[in-house]
DNA sequence: AGGCAAACATACTACTGAGTATGCTGTCAA
DNA sequence: TTGACAGCATACTCAGTAGTATGTTTGCCT
């Protein structure tokens, strides 16, 4: 543990995981093929398996991007100084802007997360999916202390913490599961989005 | 459209469908394979592709046996003479404990919901996948409709409805990307997530 | 210049899994 | 009783896909 976990990722690398990630999104992991993944890139097979071992690592890697988004962005806006309304407030603004951002990458991580446990993995495979639960651990512990923070001093009702928090982490990446970019979109579109979601999730606690 | 659409499901071919529900939530739609339902039936392939023309047949009709357990429970609670408010906390306190008794059928609906669209169907597969969509749109507007009228009278703060409506379903349908039962569960643990999860949504749209 | 990796492409292999063709057995009507 | 059909089981076929083995090019260091 004593090493920093950036395996230095090449441009080629994430160029290969962004086309992932959209295939991954379309088909299914399950149903797209790594032929798939490399038309997708206008390349072939061999390219992909110069940089991945296998197609479940390569999955395990679009999921571990999908969390790394997130956890990178969210932590630094919440602060001591602030309160657990506020604090969540911001961690929610920041949230979904990001997750949009990046959304395929969320599709696929949503589809693990519904379905499926891999099956036949090698360690490999089995020690990255181990570090994305961990990652998404470390995530929803953020909310569930802001969270329980809230519940204690009153801010937001008492009532059982993981329920509440699984349906205020589920509701804020509800747009996942339906947003779709649009050309005829106004620019003020995800902004009323991200606050109308802020609003609702803080006024469900009350 | 003059015949009732009830295809008469016998007894066999709704045990083929309990065990393709199960086996497609723990294994994931595309990684389960017919051998693995004929298994978990204690049969062969023999016995589903007698009654199923083919997988994604099969996959269809456990998504619209899913919609059809709701659709049946949840419009007779609707009341002209009740208003918005008990109206929709009527609907999720039947709502929830209904999908979490066929659980495994709606874990898998929201896998096909996640991924994907079918790929390479059949007409009949198409047929029946649209029907699976058209029952979900006439779900989803039972609610609709009521959050309009909410909002309409001022019970629920007025803001984007497709947003909200989404919101709001998603909410309702968490536990099913979370919920597990437990031998040590109390009795009471159904009724108490129902109650949060409707005073949550409700509380949500003030 | 030249050699030597890294970064791919090409051409295979092996296997899995959907779908089919056919065989077997009980049941029920005529 | 018999034949005919529903309800399965058994034993295949065949297409698609993960993974591999081996070529080929391109930079890059000396």
């Amino acid at each position: 543990m004593a090493d920093t976990k950036k395996p230095e990722m090449s441009a080629s690398q994430a160029e290969i995981l962004d086309a992932a990630a959209e295939v991954f999104m379309r088909l299914g992991t399950e149903t797209a093929s790594i032929d798939d993944v490399a038309r997708q890139l206008g390349s072939t097979k061999g390219r992909i398996y110069h940089h991945f071992p296998s197609k479940g690592v390569l999955l395990a890697e679009v999921c571990l991007r999908a969390a790394d988004f997130v956890l990178k962005k969210v932590p630094p806006v919440i602060t001591p100084v602030a309160t657990p309304e506020e604090n969540l407030r911001q961690m929610i603004l920041t949230h979904i802007p990001e997750v949009l951002r990046t959304l395929p990458y969320h599709k696929v991580i949503i589809q693990s997360y519904v379905g499926v446990q891999q099956k036949s993995t090698t360690p490999l495979e089995r020690a990255l999916f181990a570090q994305v639960q961990q990652e998404r651990k470390t995530y929803e512990t953020l909310f569930r202390e802001v969270l329980r923070a809230g519940m204690e001093d009153g801010s937001f009702r008492a009532q059982n913490l993981s329920i509440t928090l699984q349906s205020v982490l589920l509701m804020i990446n509800a747009p996942v599961f339906w947003y779709r970019p649009r050309d005829d979109e106004p620019e003020s579109f995800l902004p009323e989005l991200s606050t109308q979601l802020a609003d609702m999730a803080l006024a469900s606690l009350r």
